[in-house]
RNA sequence: GGGGCGGUAGUUAAGUCGGUUAUAACGCCGGCCUGUCACGCCGGAGGCCGCGGGUUCGAGUCCCGUCCGCCCCGCCA
């Protein structure tokens, strides 16, 4: 039975074969892509991970292989032996193999194969769903097999540049300890230690600092991580990054390290050489300029702060968000005249999921009047004032919204897009890099206390040590985030290794010495032994993956994603699980789950 | 936790105001075909209209509930 492959070694992939070939004997195996009977001859397109060949089988070259052939269906899984013929006339240009075909005189069915519940080609509108019941077909697809090798590819040069510039790949726990705060956790329960649970770790963050502890110096790995948190677009419940941490260093010292891999990784990914070093842009500039902490800045919109001009500009709605210590923020749009007036007002609905009322609007006009619906209780000082501050001129379309500060710039920083998109402002093809730097330490959190804006280890700028506690807001951090086009690629921070230090900040963040000890333990008893000062960084391998592939979701470069919900279609998991090993984990469900499907 | 969109042959869709036997394309099956490459021609099969209930003489269509998928807000230190 095994004679096919002991007798015939693949020669070639469906990619390869090119008119210079013609003339040679050469074996190939793969899919049936698409068979044409003529009753003549047997036309198959075969089909594999490189590519599409046309097999061609003639009664006059070899009538069994030609019979046999008569049987092919689509997704047969075959091998053929034959010889390369050029095409001449007959090439196929939309094909790079379409100048020769193969003459086939030895077929063999692997396997035959039941009609697919979808077409297996480039372009699909298939529902998602029923792609990811039969995940293993939609992979056959160019695109998804394309995509997951130009991952690979991704990941292969990040591990040779970190191996090269001195990082050791050191592979850390995923069961390991529950620590509440921050990312729900996903629990494993101990079967050794009845009623006590692992946590699936969320990163290796303790881990590689404890690394940089024992003297490692340069730490890196391609870790899975867990979080048991909603799903969108571009967040799965397990995740890799290229997680990275580093002794000795500033932070300039690991931005310039990283910008390198990330060029390597262009480079020989896609070809691209990216200029370097990357744009540094605070956070606070971010924020005033583009209401986010990840500017897309392939879009040149930038947002203004009008909250001064407001103050008694007549318009209450300004006015009142500014007395309540609101801001307002404006959006100038040049060439205003390409949004139409339903497409502003709907402007306000876009804007509701935001907690924003609504959305004003003024067109200005020639001579520098207003046409907007709240126009007239303007005072003319202030609409001069806000236009001046604007940069407004006549042609233009300004948008307002009036609200607390981190609402109103949320809100402008996603109107800033959706305009960008509505009016094909954004330009494909840019990669747009930068880092965002000094972001502050802390932040409120909704009941009023301050929490750690990146995670409690995150060292504070020197210079701000002295407000840790009698000015927490105003304390920036040594952190920095990797921002392409928008996306969040990466983030990082310089360490505290300084006990003293640690301890200050925990008191920032009202953790009591008791609880810093039960949760953190560990990491303070190791900074007791001489711990060096290091930092580090994280980037999200899928989401970077999905800006190399020009993917629109996450599920496009991941091979067996899961759904919205978090379930596996394929699988079917979760599932509810044995009662026998429920008992054995000391485990009772309290609700029983309705079983569905 | 909240909001929005969707679910009709294998697939993608159409289905009017609630009215006869639920359409089309592709795919599938059979036959024919000596050069196709989106092959062509002839014929054929294929439906729990997501599921449950309700209104009605009558429901794919209206109402209620529910399940599933997608997008977004919250959440993701």
């Amino acid at each position: 039975m095994s004679g096919f492959l002991s007798e015939h070694k693949k020669t070639h992939s469906c990619g390869q074969l090119r008119a210079s070939d013609a003339g040679k004997r050469v074996v190939l195996t793969g899919w049936v892509d698409v068979r044409r009977d003529h009753g003549g001859c047997v036309f198959v397109d075969l089909r594999d991970r490189d590519g599409i060949t046309q097999v061609v089988f003639d009664p006059r070259v070899d009538e069994r292989a030609h019979a046999l052939a008569g049987d092919l269906r689509g997704e047969f899984c075959i091998g053929v032996c034959g010889t390369v013929l050029s095409r001449g006339d007959n090439a196929n240009l939309r094909l790079p193999t379409g100048e020769v075909e193969i003459s086939a005189d030895v077929l063999e069915i692997f396997s035959r194969a039941d009609t697919p519940p979808f077409p297996i080609e480039e372009e699909i509108d298939t529902n998602e769903a029923l792609r990811l019941k039969y995940r293993y077909l939609d992979l056959r697809r160019p695109s998804l097999m394309r995509n997951l090798r130009l991952r690979s590819r991704a990941m292969l040069t990040a591990r040779s540049y970190l191996g090269q510039a001195g990082f050791t790949e050191v592979e850390t726990p995923f069961l390991v300890k529950y620590t509440p705060g921050g990312a729900r956790n996903f629990l494993v329960p101990s079967r050794l230690n009845p009623g006590s649970f692992y946590a699936l770790a969320e990163s290796p963050q303790i881990f590689k600092q404890l690394l940089m502890v024992a003297g490692f110096e340069r730490y890196f790995q391609i870790a899975r991580c867990f979080r048991d948190e909603d799903l969108r677009q571009d967040r799965q419940p397990e995740f890799s990054q290229i997680d990275i941490e580093m002794s000795f260093i500033t932070e300039e010292d690991l931005q310039l390290i990283m910008e390198g891999m990330v060029q390597a990784i262009w480079r020989d990914v896609l070809g691209v050489e990216l200029p370097a070093p990357f744009r540094r842009m605070t956070h606070a500039d971010a924020m005033a300029s583009y209401g986010v902490d990840k500017p897309d800045l392939r879009l040149d919109l930038v947002l203004c702060d009008l909250t001064e001009e407001a103050r008694g500009c007549g318009f209450r709605i300004f006015e009142g968000a500014v007395d309540q210590g609101g801001i307002v923020k404006c959006l100038r749009v040049p060439d205003g005249d390409r949004l139409t007036r339903s497409q502003l007002d709907a402007l306000t609905e876009f804007a509701k999921p935001y907690g924003v009322k609504g959305v004003a609007f003024a067109r200005i006009e020639e001579g520098g009047t207003w046409k907007a619906p709240f126009a007239k209780a303007l005072k003319d000082e202030a609409r001069d004032a806000m236009a001046r501050k604007a940069s407004a001129v006549p042609g233009d379309v300004l948008l307002f919204v009036a609200d607390r500060a981190r609402v109103a710039n949320t809100c402008m920083g996603a109107i800033r897009l959706h305009i960008g998109r509505k009016l094909d402002l954004i330009r494909e093809g840019e990669w747009q890099f930068m880092w965002l730097i000094d972001p502050p330490l802390f932040e409120r959190s909704d009941e009023g206390a301050w929490v750690a804006s990146h995670h409690p280890f995150t060292s504070p700028r020197p210079e701000d040590e002295p407000y840790l506690t009698s000015d927490p807001g105003r304390v920036l951090a040594r952190a920095y985030d990797l921002v392409l086009n928008g996306v969040e690629l990466g983030g990082g921070s310089i360490r505290i290794h300084r006990p003293e230090l640690q301890a200050s900040v925990f008191r920032a963040l009202g953790i009591s010495d008791e609880e810093a000890r039960t949760k953190f333990g560990f990491l303070l008893d190791a900074f007791r032994y001489g711990a060096p000062p290091h930092g580090g960084i994280a980037f999200g391998v899928d989401r970077l993956a999905m800006l190399l592939c020009n993917a629109e979701s996450l599920r496009d470069v991941m091979a067996f994603p899961k759904t919205q919900k978090g379930t596996d279609l394929m699988t079917d998991a979760p599932t509810p699980v044995d009662r026998r090993q429920l008992e054995e984990l000391f485990i009772q469900v309290i609700a029983p789950p309705t079983p569905s499907r």
